[in-house]
DNA sequence: ATTAATGCAAACGGTTTGCACTACT
DNA sequence: AGTAGTGCAAACCGTTTGCATTAAT
């Protein structure tokens, strides 16, 4: 299960716009697809080291620039701020995040379209859901301590 | 109106819990409170540069601690995941930011509430709108390019 | 007189860049 | 062979920290 068909399909993708395929691109993809949903830049380095330890943050980085600019990889903004990444196809969903706590966890469709909906309410503006984590506090935590 | 009523409570409150007040306290809220919503920190530390060419962003930073232990001013992460900072009382409401056009404004009370109650409906989670802007496409640019 | 708060300057962490070298095509 | 991509090392930017000094109480 390492040379899956969708590698094979982003390699040809990126050999269609002119780009060059190699091995570091390859672990970059591969640990970003192993990664559930959210990966912070610096967490991806530290991961991508893990099997490849000659693995540098430029490369890394620029990586990423490529992927996202071919449409493969999104990336957003933490509940700390941070710069994170996933790869599609996650586009459509959020992340929501107790500050109490620290759980993460993902908006499901349903409610994602709810928020959207309530948004796009009044002037119709779009939200990118997926690109930043809500934060507040979950059930339990809300129900747990007073306001 | 330099002296508002306002700058007393605050240097009153500080006090309270054994604070000391100082001008560059006082010149951090005041920058803030003439800040109609989201500041950067390093924005914040040029903007009290302006009326204090002396000020630090040690000072700064360490104050904007301050202060939102007090309760008085929030911190939350802008569009670019920076993080910004905004006096109190603008708890309830959140910001919105088109990635095209760049424009930023604020989530209206019934919207933000209505957001609020769509993410609460299945599990209680109390979203906090106002920690993060979120990202999306405004109606004007949503209304001119296709999807 | 106490001791909180400041200012400096240096450290930090994540990310970006310039440049010579490597390797995909 | 030609050029995109790599690795290194240094720069960068916003933020944080240690420490001696200043000033609010």
């Amino acid at each position: 299960m390492s040379d899956t068909a969708a590698s094979t399909t982003v390699r040809d993708l990126a050999r269609l716009k002119g780009l060059r395929w190699t091995p570091q691109r390859q672990t970059v993809i591969d640990v970003l697809a192993a990664s559930d949903g959210h990966v912070t830049g610096a967490d991806l380095v530290e991961r991508c080291r893990a099997s490849d330890p000659g693995t540098t943050p430029s490369t890394v980085y620029r990586t990423l620039d490529v992927l996202e600019r071919l449409g493969l990889v999104r990336h957003g903004h933490g509940a700390n701020g941070r710069e994170e990444y996933h790869a599609l196809p996650a586009g459509r969903h959020g992340h929501l995040h107790c500050s109490e706590c620290g759980a993460t966890w993902e908006i499901d469709e349903r409610r994602g379209e709810a928020v959207a909906e309530a948004l796009r309410a009044a002037d119709g503006f779009e939200v990118d859901i997926g690109h930043v984590t809500l934060v507040g506090r979950c059930g339990s935590c809300a129900a747990a301590s007073p306001a």
